[in-house]
RNA sequence: GGCGCCAUGGUGUAACUGGUUAACACGCCGCCCUCUCAAGGCGGAGAGUUCGGGUUCGAUCCCCGAUGGCGCUACCA
């Protein structure tokens, strides 16, 4: 058995990459197969330098070490697609070729006007079939004219695609609701659906346990395999984790950042334990006697077959509550280590002693300047965070505005500095008024340590949160 | 809109291959303990299993339909 997690390196890693790598992990080790953890960095549009670096740190701290990957290696690397573009243009050849996948040359313009045109007429938005058949001579022109292409899969007209999902059992889509979608992008790059397929086949992966939101999807990769003459995985498809309101889990509404997890301080076991109660799994004597349980006894007990196939809402509440509950088991030995280890380490605290020591008179003043590195709970009255000159309205925001750039924008003084700056001014808000704000639903307070220092110590991904709880919490006034 | 998936209290789950007063946990409320707050202990409210048909002696469980939720509908994954 060889299975894979194959998240995509464009910010920081998810809860729900979280919850299918637990997953595959398991299924790996009980048994006996291969967890592979593939870098899916082909979408150079939305592309972090940063992100790939920091799944690895997420997963090896949740305990849910890889086989084989990018860092430690493998017989069927490399692990990452944007070193494997020879392999998917050979592999798309290969498909033109066969003539089960052809050029297209329409321009993004022509396929969104035609996009728009089909809603207007309530039909269902699907590629036209301009270039399904041009003719050899044709194609020779327009390649010879230098004309960009992107290539396109040949879904048969006619027939149906049927698999087998091993929790629901088959799924039937007709061809004519499967688009004939891009497997080459006009920059060389494959699309998901190509380079999954290929990399899937190539490094042999037996089963394909991924989120449900691919269900859809999955008959184009039935169909691909077919056109290659390759036997297809099996698939199994996880319930989708969901917001409060039960929409697929997103940051706007959940923090869903691994890092952030990590630097508010809940603990591996805790995640691990709560991303085992989503969607069920384990025996019912367990999951009834305790709902508290590790890695080893889910290895032990953990059977994918019980999965519900109802999306779990990530109840933060029942999270937090488990959290406290490992933290209750430790010893007092044990809890301040956790203590020393995160919140209140060496490294944080002689950082956030930088930013205080000309600004206190005595060292028991150290609390005053700094508790809003301490707190959770961090939330300035209007009084507080509401400039002069400024209404409610536009102030929220501006302040919409802060987390966008912020968030868009690399975690140091260099970066953020010039971009808060910018977007004062191009929004007619004075340093004053722009830092102030931010100071305000950072802190909590208009009096604080430099307030950029002070969010880089802070996190960027804690920092954040609070700015979205902030915004949450004023909404609802 | 089209296609697909799903459906047990507010939330997460349980209920063997149809037979239980539909169970446990979180949350909520109350009481006890207690200098406070937690934790802990005890108790309570809260679903008759989305709805309507059908099969059956009997359906949370099987079938059909409806409704609702969600996902997909990109040169994103």
């Amino acid at each position: 058995m060889r299975v894979r997690i194959a998240p995509s390196p464009t910010g920081d890693p998810h809860v729900g990459t979280a919850y299918i790598g637990l997953i595959n992990f398991l299924y790996a080790q009980q048994h006996g197969g291969k967890f592979v953890l593939r870098i899916e960095d082909t979408d150079r549009a939305r592309f972090v330098a940063t992100s790939e670096q920091m799944i690895f740190d997420a997963l090896r701290w949740l305990g849910l070490e890889w086989d084989e990957g990018p860092d430690v290696g493998g017989p069927f690397g490399p692990y990452r697609q944007s070193e494997r573009a020879e392999i998917y243009r050979e592999h798309a050849e290969m498909l033109l070729e066969n003539s089960t996948a052809y050029r297209c040359f329409c321009t993004p313009e022509e396929l969104e006007a035609a996009r728009r045109q089909q809603i207007a007429a309530k039909l269902p938005p699907r590629y036209p079939g301009t270039c399904r058949n041009l003719s050899a001579a044709e194609i020779e022109a327009k390649l010879a004219a230098g004309v960009p292409y992107t290539i396109r899969m040949k879904v048969p007209a006619e027939g149906s695609t049927s698999f087998r999902d091993e929790l629901r059992g088959a799924i039937t889509f007709e061809h004519r609701n499967v688009d004939d979608q891009v497997l080459m992008k006009s920059d060389g790059f494959p699309t998901y659906h190509l380079a999954n397929v290929v990399d899937d086949h190539l490094m042999q992966i037996s089963d394909v346990i991924r989120a449900e939101e691919w269900i859809s999807s999955t008959p184009k990769h039935v169909l691909l395999y077919k056109f290659f003459g390759w036997d297809a995985p099996r698939f199994w498809h996880m319930p989708l984790l969901r917001n409060v309101d039960k929409s697929k889990i997103s940051k706007r509404k959940n923090p869903v950042s691994l890092v952030y997890y990590r630097q508010a301080g809940f603990l591996p076991e805790a995640m691990l334990n709560f991303l085992g109660l989503m969607g069920g799994g384990m025996p019912a004597e367990i999951n009834n006697a305790t709902e508290k349980f590790t890695l080893a006894e889910m290895l032990e007990h953990f059977d994918i077959k019980n999965i519900r196939l109802g999306g779990p809402v990530f109840d933060l509440t029942k999270l937090r509550w488990l959290n406290g509950e490992y933290l209750r088991a430790m010893t007092p030995e044990q809890f301040y280590a956790a203590l020393r280890s995160t919140v209140l380490s060496d490294a944080t605290l002689s950082r956030i002693a930088a930013l205080v020591q000309t600004r206190v008179e005595t060292l028991g003043e150290f609390g005053n300047l700094t508790h809003f590195f301490f707190a959770d709970d961090v939330m300035p009255a209007p009084e507080v965070f509401l400039p002069k000159k400024r209404t409610l309205e536009e102030t929220l925001d501006f302040a919409g505005e802060q987390l966008a750039v912020l968030e868009a924008t690399e975690w140091t003084h260099a970066a953020l500095e010039p971009a808060l700056k910018q977007l004062g001014d191009s929004k007619g808000w004075s340093v004053k008024e722009n830092f102030m704000l931010l100071r305000a639903i950072v802190t909590g307070s208009t009096m604080s340590p430099p307030l950029i220092e002070s969010m880089i110590v802070f996190g960027k991904a804690r920092t954040l949160d609070r700015m979205r709880r902030f915004l949450e919490a004023q909404k609802r006034k």
